[in-house]
DNA sequence: CCTACCGATCGGTAGG
DNA sequence: CCTACCGATCGGTAGG
């Protein structure tokens, strides 16, 4: 079927701007509440604007939601995924991607913690669209994890005998951890625990020194 | 103030027989789903009942919530705690505590995966009396872990360097990386990628042949 | 982008 | 435990 609701395109400059500052809203709000509490009426309260003219943007609540993804997705990919592009492949920017997520965190670029540690343990046990979208994008996040640990072992800064699936697992474990601890209870100890098991894990892999100096943060 | 409300006392046998059946429901409901999504009359359609007979139970949603939190505490300590402490203080018992975590898992025994997974995430960035009763029962559940886990130490069956909260956070960011990814993706590989991070680490950890044999499983 | 609506569902109440 | 309600809010529509 042909929709033009669901992939609306805006109309005027304006209409696109007016629709990039409703998602700016969007992922804040989902961030905390998570994307079903993200409803049209209390985004428009919020905007200052009439749910109508709101949702004339979107064309339908899960519209909305995808956008929102969408837009948080933008938002991780530019704080965490491309300014480690100008590290080296393997250890160097497998590190670099480490920091950038634990700053990210710290900077704290969504009110909530990680939008998608949020709106993926929120679909994570229920069918539907958004489960779909959400699984997908975690499953490109950890692919990448494990090419970056590939990459790593591929250059002999890191032991090859670990599965970099398993390895990916458990860097992606410390991050929902380090992100749950630290939002549901306001310890920043949690980030350090994290660090410390990150660094920990990274040394005994590390192998005849191949790993620059002071890598293993 | 004195909240005859709020803390609702059974009225008869069987009251509190129905009672504990609808709590049963809506802990299911809310593993899944979450506690914001179980609504009253989502609750009493399912047990085919009025939502005014049902509401009359608790007398708030909040306290439906409330109720569902503890019955799920209850759960929780029947599945994983109770069973461990027939096993010997130290690191025996606390082999058979990650063992009964897997287990409970692997047996869905919520329907959603760990319910207190589902919760305190939904509840992590967002104030109020649920997100405060969730935050009060994570931190005993660490505190447990981290207890035992001083418990081995001070047998010498772990080595002492190791702070105990932060392996008591590793050991929980892989439950919850554990119970995220089978969720999301249905992989029962995150499940032995978990264990296997688990017995690794606690290998490492093993002193002097300390451990019993096969503990680290 | 707005006002003015719609039916469905929300948490909760009255009264039995 | 029920029927019969209440005002508020939900996602969404009509028409401009």
């Amino acid at each position: 079927m042909i929709s033009s609701v669901k992939n609306r395109a805006p109309r005027s400059v304006r209409g696109a701007h007016t629709r990039q500052s409703i998602l700016q809203v969007a992922v804040q709000l989902a961030s905390q509440e998570g994307l079903e509490q993200l409803t049209i009426g209390r985004l428009a309260a919020k905007l200052e604007m009439s749910k109508s003219g709101l949702f004339a943007h979107f064309g339908s609540k899960e519209a909305l939601q995808v956008a929102t993804i969408e837009t948080a997705a933008q938002t991780f990919v530019d704080e965490i995924i491309r300014p480690t592009l100008a590290h080296a492949k393997g250890a160097s920017r497998l590190q670099a991607l480490c920091d950038a997520w634990f700053s990210y965190m710290e900077r704290k670029v969504f009110e909530g913690g990680c939008f998608f540690a949020t709106a993926s343990n929120e679909y994570k046990s229920r069918p539907g669209p958004l489960h779909d979208l959400l699984a997908a994008k975690m499953k490109n996040w950890l692919r990448y994890l494990a090419g970056l640990i590939q990459d790593a072992q591929a250059r002999g800064q890191l032991q090859a005998e670990v599965e970099a699936d398993q390895l990916a697992f458990e860097i992606h474990a410390l991050f929902m951890g380090a992100n749950w601890a630290y939002q549901l209870h306001g310890d920043a100890r949690a980030i350090a625990w994290a660090r410390r098991a990150l660094s920990q894990r990274f040394e005994r892999l590390a192998q005849r020194g191949l790993l620059p100096p002071g890598a293993a943060v």
